[in-house]
DNA sequence: TCTGGCGTTGTTCCC
DNA sequence: GGGGAACAACGCCAG
């Protein structure tokens, strides 16, 4: 009885530029094995791992449009549900498997759980053959690029990128699939759907991004027939809060490897060259780099997921609250563009890049104070897009604990979605409450008058929450709460906290009502510095 | 070892 | 309303 070829996909959800797949196929030919390509729903990502429903709804279409272009040729997806390591021990037997291919990942858990699948392999004399293909670099290369270093800035990434040179071209997809010989049951793992997976179906949203190879190569079609746009592409001029998206929307099929990074990024070349164009980091090609430096770093430094050990990532001593935070996640912190964004991500699965800054800013060192370790898990859950190093990464920009360090520039809640949005439209569309607030009070509703509450039909404090922080106040104290941390020196030193015990000041009270007259709230703020001055003077 | 330049995406104020 | 400076000031990196 002849043997058996398995290539495993876990991301890497396509058909093109595969070269796991593509060896598996070769192998498989040249042996006159049987093909089969394997997709492990992995109890441990059931189990561990808080993945929203909305993000099981794309996985499971991308397993389904890989299935479907494998029956186009001849073969399907065999989806097993169990740890990788009960699968291989089962089936390398049954199956008499002889090669094993796959797409080697960069994450800890995924680091971790193919180290024990190569072991299990050669232990039973399975050949394993695997191949980067999930970014456009590999996170070594670039490495060694750098003499063993961690490039720490965009600007060092790029200089070692130019040095190396463009990424390797894609590969074509795959067009014949020798025939299996073996025979399983044909009824035997199909691709699941929810209701087989037991997910609560509660918080499935509109069904706006559909997963899947197909999907992404026809979104990419789409984007690349906008070539001006593309050369004109600027991420920093593109809008958080525009009622259809301002950018590509890609990056979830990038997440998966429905799309391949170097198809897009050499796509993006043929469509800019010879005309004018942005340039990194601004450009779109800029955004593939800037995730490249993400994964880069993310593979090379211990966790990269924590705060402690961490060794990139500032010590900062964020509070833990769990009230602050849940009003945070779902989209009740009182401040209509925070809880717009939110509810976008709850429901959406996706938003602008922007966006995600303003409620990162916001939870962290802008107004509440928690951890972005927090802010990742939410992220982690919500995110259709959500990408171990990338999440991480810039959850850690954000809150100015690696990367980024000019903690003084904060997002005001208030201010920064009206830049691009004026009327609040974007407010109304995700907080229908809100949506007979007339535009001047919308990015701040708890300001209008009674009588305009009342004929809107939202009563702040009632129908939509007050705010839970005053941002004129939290802002300075977290701001100098930022300056100890990055000294060295606990927070509790800070001369609000001291002041505040001292006099009973505003800052103890941020559950508190926030004052409906700006007058008054300007003269609180302006005696709380007083006193805060005063206090230093003593000091 | 020190120093000056600079950093994808802040806000406010002023012209 | 668009553009530029002030605000206050960080760490990384090249020289």
């Amino acid at each position: 009885m002849s043997g058996s070829v398995i290539h495993w996909f876990r991301k890497g959800l396509r058909l093109h530029d595969n070269p796991a797949l593509l060896k598996a196929l070769a192998l498989a030919e040249e042996k006159k094995h049987a093909f089969y390509a394997v997709f492990i729903l992995d109890t441990w990502f059931v189990k561990q791992a808080t993945v929203g429903v909305n993000r099981w709804r794309f996985l499971l279409d991308s397993l389904s449009d890989l299935d479907a272009s494998l029956k186009n040729l001849g073969s399907r997806l065999y989806v097993l549900r169990d740890s990788p390591e009960n699968v291989f021990n089962t089936i390398i037997k049954d199956w008499n498997v002889k090669a094993l291919t796959f797409e080697s990942d960069t994450e800890p858990y995924a680091k971790s759980r193919d180290e024990t699948i190569r072991k299990l392999a050669k232990s039973h004399h399975v050949e394993v053959h695997e191949y980067c293909s999930h970014t456009l670099y590999n996170p070594n290369e670039i490495i060694q690029a750098n003499n063993g270093a961690t490039p720490m800035t965009y600007q060092k990434f790029e200089s070692l990128v130019k040095k190396i040179g463009h990424p390797k071209s894609p590969l074509d997809s795959p067009i014949s699939i020798p025939s299996n010989i073996h025979s399983i049951d044909g009824k035997k793992y199909l691709v699941p759907t929810l209701d087989d997976l037991e997910v609560d179906q509660t918080g499935l949203g509109p069904h706006l991004y559909r997963g899947g190879e197909t999907e992404a190569l026809k979104r990419l079609e789409m984007k690349l027939k906008r070539q001006e746009w593309i050369c004109k592409f600027s991420k920093p001029q593109t809008s958080p809060n525009s009622l259809e998206p301002s950018t590509t929307v890609l990056s979830p099929y990038l997440k998966f490897g429905c799309i391949s990074p170097r198809l897009f990024y050499h796509k993006l070349l043929s469509v800019i060259s010879g005309k004018k164009h942005t340039e990194p980091p601004t450009s779109l090609v800029g955004q593939l780099l800037w995730r490249e430096f993400f994964y880069t770093v993310g593979s090379v430094t211990p966790n990269f997921d924590q705060i402690q050990g961490n060794k990139i990532c500032k010590q900062i001593p964020w509070s833990d609250d769990p009230e602050l935070l849940e009003a945070w996640k779902l989209g009740k912190t009182g401040y209509p563009f925070i809880d717009a964004v939110m509810t976008q991500l709850r429901t959406e699965g996706w938003i602008h890049h922007l966006a995600r800054h303003s409620v990162a800013c916001f939870l962290t060192r802008g107004d509440l104070w928690q951890s972005w370790v927090a802010g990742v898990k939410v992220f982690d859950e919500y995110l259709l897009d959500a990408d171990w190093s990338l999440n991480n990464a810039n959850w850690m920009w954000l809150s100015a604990s690696s990367f980024f360090y000019q903690f003084q520039r904060v997002y005001s809640p208030i201010v920064f979605g009206k830049k691009t949005d004026k009327n609040g439209d974007y407010i109304k569309k995700y907080l229908p409450k809100l949506k007979k607030f007339p535009s001047e009070y919308i990015y701040e509703p708890w300001k209008a008058p009674l009588n305009i509450q009342k004929a809107a039909g939202c009563i702040i404090g009632q129908d939509y929450p007050k705010p839970i922080v005053d941002h004129d106040v939290v802002r300075p104290r977290n701001l100098e709460r930022m300056s100890l941390a990055y000294k060295g020196l606990p927070i509790e030193n800070s001369a609000y906290s001291a002041a505040a015990s001292k006099e009973d000041d505003i800052n103890t009270k941020k559950r508190k009502v926030v004052s409906d007259s700006t007058k008054s709230k300007k003269q609180k703020i302006e005696r709380k510095q007083k006193s805060v001055a005063s206090f230093l003077k003593k000091k």
